[in-house]
DNA sequence: TCAAATATGTGCGATAATCGCACGCTACTA
DNA sequence: TAGTAGCGTGCGATTATCGCACATATTTGA
């Protein structure tokens, strides 16, 4: 399979790189081989080029991550301004909000989150930060996410991706959602609750694409303290007043 | 050149990847042959085949990163536990301190910020944030790594890295930063003024290596707030003790 | 307005890098 | 002691890559 215009070598090496991606930690050059479904041969030349470039650590059989692939990441959010002016934004706003609050955008079928709110008070629940993924179906903002996106990538997304139930109240149904999606595109917002995580309720909001990729604006909270109509009101508020600021 | 243990090709890819590293945003074909090396054909297929893989997009004839990047750094971030473990610590010593505490490896003859304090109040200076950057030379964070170098590392370091003027007060002379560095090493903590930016002053702990890399806790403030001895005692108190806190 | 400079696109043949198998080795464990 | 899992490596065939050379579009500037 010969293309003149991609080079071969590099893809797979990147596919070698996205193992390392959220969630695995430590990884011999076999798991690699495995997870890419390359040569194991080929696999070992790869992981001993990211060693050599600086990208992987070796620990014994084990490999993991360099900081050095976050100096790429911080170019892409410095490159996007995050640090200077979508931060204090987000800062400013979430101590409004007595709450967190969270960018991210759609890359394929899940979320990243590029920055989210530095709340002093807050005990952050997960180790979410900059760089984690959500899925798509089961999360406020990936449904925003999926109502922002073209309906041809929204089909697309919806009849390829990954369905997976991850509490009791996760809506495996794929009319359901698409009717969900549909209703946060015509109300300009999404509110999930319990189905990504139980006792945890997610509310986005959408705001400019981002370099092309749809971005939202989400907060996430404890499921009762979004019970109250007035208390969704004044999020939806804040988080509107937030997405106007960041629009250019 | 023939070696059989790297993939040429994908050492290449990397090197293209890496011209995206913080500072430059938006970048031409030519621009990433030309800070290459690379002949322009070789560039192209490699930049095409980072498109396709989901790492750069396209604007007319500028490359710029895709958030997908971040994913990888997430995993690095996560591997660490730094938003589970390191995150809320530096949160709570950056409270108590009324400042902000960062945490930074070192990349090579660099500094990589890899996790910062979030402080809702803080007027964050500039757009530091995870994944930035730094000189090792004229800051306390790169003197104090400097300082928990091997000496092998160091002298290497110090022989071949570049020399750039950042302020008036910015020490240009090896011999000069070489004892700094040692005092850093004898004293246990690095400060320094004015050096890197003209009215910025910073100081630095050391702590355990993470993965391997040589890892400091550091913190920033006006010159004027380190000035008084106590200040710098109740500082360099705070640091130690989130130090402490950190080591496993 | 025309020329120079800069950028991207692409065809192609020679070369050299990559591939993947196969074999040998170590370490752990049941 | 056999079985499993992982790493290292040599080598020949294949084929992907390289880089030149030419063509075209766009911007700059005199």
């Amino acid at each position: 399979m010969t293309n003149r215009d991609t080079a071969l070598t590099f893809a797979k090496g990147l596919d070698v790189l996205a193992c390392f991606e959220t969630g695995r930690g430590d990884l011999t050059m076999a798991d690699i081989a495995r997870l890419t479904g390359l040569d194991r041969a080929t696999a070992r030349r790869l992981c001993l080029t990211l060693e050599s470039s600086g990208y992987l650590y070796r620990h014994g059989k084990m490999l993991r991550l360099t900081p050095k692939i976050l100096a790429v990441g911080g170019g892409y959010l410095t490159a996007q301004h995050i640090g200077r002016l979508i931060q204090p934004t987000l800062n400013q706003f979430a101590e409004e909000l007595n709450g967190e609050i969270a960018l991210a955008v759609r890359d394929g079928a899940r979320a990243i989150y590029i920055a989210r709110s530095a709340v002093a008070s807050a005990r952050l629940s997960l180790g979410f930060s900059v760089g984690s993924t959500l899925p798509l179906l089961p999360t406020a903002i990936g449904r925003m996410l999926l109502a922002s996106c073209t309906p041809k990538d929204r089909d697309q997304i919806l009849n390829t991706c990954e369905w997976t139930r991850f509490t009791a109240a996760t809506d495996m149904d794929r009319a359901s959602i698409r009717t969900k999606i549909e209703d946060a595109a015509t109300q300009g917002f999404s509110y999930v609750i319990n189905e990504f995580e139980m006792g945890a309720a997610g509310v986005a909001v959408p705001i400019a694409p981002i370099s092309g990729a749809e971005t939202v604006l989400a907060t996430s909270a404890s499921a009762n303290s979004l019970a109250r109509p007035d208390q969704m009101d004044h999020v939806l508020d804040v988080l509107r007043r937030a997405a106007m600021r960041l629009r250019d």
